[in-house]
This record gives structure tokens, C-alpha cells and sequence, in this order.
DNA sequence: TACATATTGGAGCGTTCACTCCAGATCTGC
DNA sequence: GCAGATCTGGAGTGAACGCTCCAATATGTA
């Protein structure tokens, strides 16, 4: 949509605005007002660059979430440990976006078909990339076995991330080594 | 705070209105009107009920939760199987009241600290009744080993409850079946 | 029956907030 | 330096909605 130089700094300072308010109060804390404030523009503006509040808040969720990317060309060298590792990393240093990132796709997309479709497509690529990464590392390993532990696996990684967002005393980087170590030896020798 | 009869039986018909509004709707998309219009009741006797919209949501999800309870009375029969069912059971059978706790637990929780306290609270009550069902079928198993399983367990059970979810195709069961398998038999051998 | 207490409906309050609109300023390619 | 596109601020719109208030009525008790 920003086409001029100016267009482009807006934007930036936008969503740089947003990312601090949003992940102080959270989506519904944040009002537009704020944003434009935090920015020094007006709400034309905002309006000529984002569809709406949400998509500036989709962005800066992206964003955050290609930073942590292991293998961000897609080029197949990420292993099982450094995906896990990028996700460990995800809920806790990028903690606020992260609550957001939750936020919308669980609060949000459990009832928001729109929004539960882009989250189950997400979700899919992600089961893929484990599924993949799997598969490298133990060539032995069926294609549907390995959805079957990516799928766990990331339900796993999911689950200990909403503690640790809730818990700030957890230790999700200890749970989750634990629980790489554990679903692989699962496989490699499916009733230990 | 219903002391006369009728006053009980408008909050029944309070209840009931609350609980197929918000499991259609979930909870942002239902009004106050529309839950006093379905119940055909005034405001005011809403609020002569319930401190607040909140409060009769959190009210029917209480309700499904002690409904798959497979030991209500707390005696200590359960088994880990007996809980990992009712999980599953409570995911899938209930649901649209599924769908409002998560959206509670974890999108409001993660934002609003008093609810995010009261999801924790009953997080950690919900480890240890995973972690006494444990050790009562493994003796030999220590506390910390037994909460750190609970711990896992519950959330490989919260990440495969999200994703059935969001993807109606998906067969909890059956994934949960495995996970409590593999969790149990990682415990017996830890390295496979 | 008389009295205290509970229940009732629903008008309306007070507030919030995402988004629209547009005239004028600014930019960029030619 | 001109034309056409883009960018700008911010007042204003319009709708939403949780909750309060209270007079009238119903209920249970002694």
C-alpha cells in the first residue's frame, strides 16, 4: 500500500508503536488512538497504510515470528533441536509477542473461522517443517510416523508455552529438552 | 445470592441461555441482550443473579469440567487413563464448552492477570491430580519425576485439544492414547 | 395478614472506539 | 516544474454494550 519513501517511515514507525503498546496491554488493551499517538500521526494515516488495527498487530506478529527462524531460506538444514530450540526461544524472549501470538491464535481463532483457518495452516506448515527435520535425522522414519511425532511434539511445545507464559517461575527451556529427548527415544524404540 | 425459588429457577434459565449463546457465538460475541432476551428475563435480573456477563460464563464452564470428572468426590480413584480420558472426553464430546475455556484460560488469561492467576491456579491442581494418579500406579516413581510427567502430559493434552479444535478432521483419541503411552513408558525406561 | 426481603423488567446512562472522510500538503517521475 | 499519485491529520460518525437504577410486584415467614 506505501508506494512514497514517507509512506514506508510511517509504516515503520507504526508498527514499531504498536509493538510496544501491544505488547504491554495486549490487542484488546490497545486502542487505535494509542497507536497513532505512540506514532505521531493521525488515524487517515494509519488507515491509508493498514486495513485495520488487527493487521498491523498480524504484522509485527509475523515479524517475530521469521525472526526466530532457524531456516528462514527454507532450505532443509534445520534440525529437530534447532526447531524446537526456536520455539523455546520464541516463548521466552519474545514473551509479550508471544502472549499475542497465543492470544489470537487460540482466543481468537477457536472462534473466529477466519482466523482459525490462518491458524491451521500455520500450524500445518509448522507439523511439516518437524515432520521434515525428523525425517533427516532418522532416514528409518516412516512419513506418517513422523507427522504422528511432530504433531505431538508440537503439541507438547505448545502446551508447556502457555504454562510458561502464565508461570513465570517455569522452566520451559529444561521441560522441553526433556521432552525432544523423550518423544525421540520413543521412537527409535517405541516401548523403551 | 438466589435465595426464593423463582430466583433459582431464573438463574437455571440464565444458565441455559449462557451456555447455547456462548457455545454458538463464544464469549465476545454474545450480549448481555441476547443472553436476557434468550432467558426472557430484564437486566436486572441478570444482575440480581450474576455479578457480571463473566461471571455466568465461567459458571457453565465450571459446570462441564466437574461434569467429566472421573472422580468428583476427590477420594484418590482415578487412574492417569481415567484422567486423560475425561481430558479428551471434555475436548471433544463438550466441545463448544471447550472452546470457551480455552478462549478463557488462554486468550484472556495470558492478558488479564486475575484470570491468568485463577487458569494457573487450576493448572497446578490439575498437575497434581495427573501426578498422584501416577505414583499410585508406579509406586517407585518420586514426586519430582511424577509432576515433571504430569507436567508434560498435560501439555501434549493441551496442545492436541487446541489442534482438534481448530481442525475438526483431527482424531484426539487416538493421539492421546499414544502420548500417555509413550509418557508412561519414558518414565519405566527413560532412554528407550 | 403483615412485614421484610427478594425478584422483576427495561429504559437509559455513560462510555468506548474502530473507522470514514476529505481538503490540503507532499512526493516522485518525467 | 508540472501533473498525478500518495500521504496527512484529526474532527466527526455511528454503533455497540455492560451495567445501573428503581418502582412495582412477588415471595416466604411468623
Amino acid at each position: 500500500m506505501a508506494r512514497y519513501r514517507v509512506g514506508l517511515e510511517t509504516r515503520e514507525r507504526i508498527l514499531s508503536a504498536t509493538r510496544r503498546l501491544v505488547s504491554e496491554l495486549g490487542v484488546e488493551g490497545v486502542t487505535l488512538k494509542a497507536i497513532t499517538d505512540e506514532a505521531g500521526v493521525g488515524a487517515g494515516s494509519f488507515y491509508n497504510l493498514f486495513d485495520s488495527k488487527e493487521a498491523a498487530v498480524f504484522e509485527i506478529v509475523r515479524e517475530a515470528i521469521e525472526a526466530v527462524d532457524p531456516d528462514p531460506a527454507g532450505e532443509g538444514t534445520d534440525t529437530l533441536e534447532d526447531l524446537v530450540d526456536a520455539f523455546v526461544t520464541f516463548m521466552t524472549d519474545a514473551g509479550p509477542i508471544a502472549r499475542i501470538y497465543l492470544q489470537l491464535a487460540v482466543g481468537r481463532g477457536l472462534v473466529d473461522p477466519v482466523i482459525g483457518a490462518r491458524t491451521l495452516r500455520s500450524h500445518r506448515r509448522r507439523v511439516e517443517r518437524f515432520a521434515d527435520a525428523a525425517r533427516r535425522q532418522d532416514p528409518t522414519l516412516g512419513r506418517a510416523d513422523a507427522d504422528v511425532l511432530a504433531e505431538t511434539l508440537l503439541a507438547g511445545l505448545t502446551g508447556l508455552g502457555i504454562t510458561s507464559l502464565l508461570d513465570p517461575g517455569f522452566h520451559m527451556a529444561a521441560h522441553a529438552q526433556r521432552l525432544l529427548a523423550r518423544t525421540a527415544a520413543s521412537v527409535d524404540a517405541p516401548r523403551g
